[in-house]
DNA sequence: TCACAGCCTGAAAGTTTCCTGAGAACGGGT
DNA sequence: ACCCGTTCTCAGGAAACTTTCAGGCTGTGA
């Protein structure tokens, strides 16, 4: 079923026992171009693990079974060497949640947006240094424009700007996509959290906001395509 | 397993029987580049040791079979010469230990925090000058900021500044990531003992009163990023 | 040219995150 | 035992951010 034959992408094990969640989360590793397995408890994380060999992992601490951290623990225990990134529910945080910012890990509660989980993922790759191809220093850039992950800095023509969480977010997601049309759908499902219940109309203010920003400069670089989506782009000469 | 090629890396052993401890710390010191072996007790440290020779040991006082100390003594009979950091149970034989620290060796008493962990394995590693560079004479500097870990001093623009042990360990992090953003979870495994239970409430506070100390002066170097974490960084033109 | 859907944007309400002062709890030193 | 510096919790208020909404604008097709 699953192509899993892509010699030149990393591996992926996405472990969750929502179905829907789970589902959610491959289809966008995949989409972005991973090489991605999935598990639904802990039991079969380790078994898909064992001959996966995952670079990183993505890990409900909350399992059916045994619970992320165990499984963690035992995987590495068998000697696969991978990064793992934790989703935890926003309010069970206070116990164990300690310490999972530790050797490269890291952990972002749920409801999470998924370019965010591509960005930390992407961060945590970098990290672990898994087999990697040492290109982008965090840094994503086009036109004149500049997004360091790392910092959280934006700028155009050099000049700092000063973007709230969703710009910074809506922008990183531009920029990915950047020269290709995006629908208002596709951008609510990529840089909202999924569980968000408003319609369209927020990234409309949202495009608004960024261009009073990032467009106060020379050329514009958003454009709207009506009836379709935005698109950033250099204006044709 | 575990890599343990890093050609240029310095060797650490861990000692320890507790393995949540003894995990924690070898992941730890791994990502910040050691080449870490583990064993859980006296005899396995013997064993290890002979065929490992760490450059240096975190070494448990507490160990089932033999204690940290006639570890230590037989291991150095053995030939290998390495610098020992101790750990101890907070109550225990300070009497025993106290005189440790007279050869380069240290200790330090469980529960401690990850940084000062490192701090102070890299500070024996200076001391007992194994095979190394003389890279860092252990004071850090970011803009006219300046933290010397040797004698815990902290100055601002040369001016000297009164720091109680948290805000040092803090400012320390936040040097050590100078210009990246450090999420506060990221803070509170680093900075905090290990078990601590509280919420990151008390990283804001910390924040607080580290900003009335290094932040009396111009301009400010720490500085909020929402949403996301801290960030030390000089002001933009 | 008109009408309308699609889009833009200001403003206000709603929500979250952060800052900080105050005080309780703790512990080492005298 | 007491003092004092330190750690930690808590809560009010400020500030930043998100979301909704409505009125006005614009491009497009009839």
């Amino acid at each position: 079923m699953t192509t899993s034959l892509e010699k030149n992408s990393q591996r992926i094990l996405v472990v969750d026992d929502e179905a829907s969640i789970s589902e959610l989360i491959s289809t966008s590793l995949r989409f972005v171009g991973f090489d991605v397995r999935t598990a639904a408890n802990g039991a079969e994380a380790l078994r898909v693990a064992e001959e996966f060999k995952p670079h990183a992992m993505v890990l409900d601490v909350m399992l059916p079974d045994l619970d992320g951290f165990e499984v963690c623990k035992k995987i590495r225990n068998e000697g696969v060497d991978t990064g793992v990134l934790f989703l935890t529910a926003k309010d069970g945080m206070d116990d164990k949640v300690k310490g999972l910012t530790l050797g490269g890990d890291d952990y972002m509660t749920k409801p999470f947006s998924l370019e965010e989980l591509v960005a930390r993922l992407r961060a945590l790759l970098r990290r672990t240094g898994v087999d990697q191809i040492e290109i982008d220093d965090e840094k994503m850039r086009f036109a004149d424009l500049e997004l360091d992950e790392a910092t959280h800095e934006v700028r155009r023509a050099g000049e700092l700007l000063d973007l709230s969480p969703t710009e910074f977010a809506l922008l990183r997601y531009l920029i990915i996509n950047a020269d290709r049309v995006v629908s208002k759908a596709q951008i609510l499902d990529h840089v909202w959290q999924y569980d968000f219940r408003g319609d369209m109309g927020i990234v409309e203010t949202y495009i608004s906001y960024l261009r009073k920003k990032i467009d106060a400069f020379d050329p514009p670089l958003i454009h709207t395509v009506r009836g379709v989506g935005y698109r950033l782009r250099m204006p044709p000469k």
